[in-house]
DNA sequence: CACTCCTAGTTCGTAATACATACAGTTGGG
DNA sequence: CCCAACTGTATGTATTACGAACTAGGAGTG
C-alpha cells in the first residue's frame, strides 16, 4: 500500500504544532490508561482531581472547564459505580463535596500512576538536563 | 522524592504533570477556537487533517485514533454541513478520499490559524532561544 | 473461473459527553 | 422580610465513540 507518512515526524520547525502533537499524545495516553481501568478519560480525569481531597461541584467545573450540568452527569455516572460520593457541605447546605470512596481512591491512584508512568516512559529518551529544561519551559508557557 | 530547584509561581516539579497541563491547555484552546467557528473540536481537528490534501478514511482513523465507525459518523456530520466531500478513489472502488469543499478550505484555514495564533500568544513569554529549545525537546519526546 | 480471505466503509444499537435552558433550594444583603 | 445571586439538579438535544454485523470490492490460489 501507499506509504506517505515517512517524512512526517522529522520536520518539526513549528512550536505550536509540537504543542498540538504533545497534547494529542497525552490525550492518547490518558485514553489508554483509562480504558485499562474501565473508565472513560473524563471519568479518570475527574477521579484524579479528587485525589488531593474532596472538591465542590463549582470548583470541579472550573478545574475541568465544564458546564455545571455536564459535571452533574459526570459525577452521577461515577457515583453510580461507587467510586465517588456526594457529601453535603456542612457550612453551605446547597453545596456538595465530591469525595472518593475507598474503591475510588484505589482506582484513582492506579490511573494517576499509570498516566505518569507512561508519560515518563515517553520522556525516557531525555537526559536529566533536558528533562529539567523541558519542565521549566512548559511551566513558563503554562503561567 | 525528586525535587528540582526550579521555582515558578506554581509548584511544578513534575514533567508528566507539566505535560498533562500543557495538553489541557491545548485542548482548551482548540475547543475555544472551534466554538468560534461553530465547529466541535473533533470536527475542527478533522478539517485540519485535510488542509494538506484529501485523505482516505483508513488513514484518517489512524491519524485521529478513532474506530472506523466513529470516523464514518464524524465525516457524515461535517459533510452534511457542506464542508467536506466523499470522493470515490479511482484506483480502489471501495475507498473514498475525504476532501474539503471550498467553504471547508476557508473554515479549516481559519480554524488552524486561530489555534496557531492563540498558542503563539501563550508562548510569547519565551525568548527565541527558549522557543527553539522547547520545540526541539517536544520533538524529541514525540519521536 | 470459483473460492476464499482480506480490506474499506457503512449501519445500527448503546453509552457517554457536553451544552443550554429551566428549575428548586439556600444564602446573604438591603 | 424580600429578592438577587448562587449551588446544584433535571430535561432535551446533538455529538462523540465504540463494537458487532454487514456490504462490496480487491487479491491470491486452486
Amino acid at each position: 500500500m501507499l506509504r506517505t507518512s515517512v517524512n512526517y515526524n522529522r520536520t518539526m520547525t513549528d512550536l505550536p504544532t509540537a504543542m498540538v502533537r504533545m497534547a494529542h499524545l497525552v490525550n492518547h495516553v490518558f485514553a489508554e490508561v483509562s480504558r485499562d481501568h474501565d473508565l472513560t478519560p473524563q471519568q479518570a480525569q475527574l477521579m484524579c482531581q479528587l485525589i488531593a481531597g474532596p472538591v465542590g461541584m463549582g470548583e470541579l467545573t472550573r478545574l475541568m472547564r465544564l458546564e455545571k450540568s455536564s459535571m452533574s452527569g459526570l459525577v452521577d455516572r461515577v457515583e453510580r459505580r461507587g467510586l465517588v460520593e456526594r457529601v453535603r457541605d456542612t457550612c453551605d447546605r446547597r453545596a456538595y463535596r465530591i469525595e472518593l470512596t475507598e474503591d475510588g481512591v484505589r482506582l484513582a491512584n492506579k490511573s494517576h500512576e499509570g498516566v505518569i508512568a507512561e508519560l515518563e516512559r515517553r520522556a525516557a529518551s531525555l537526559t536529566d538536563e533536558e528533562r529539567d529544561a523541558l519542565t521549566a519551559l512548559l511551566g513558563k508557557v503554562l503561567d
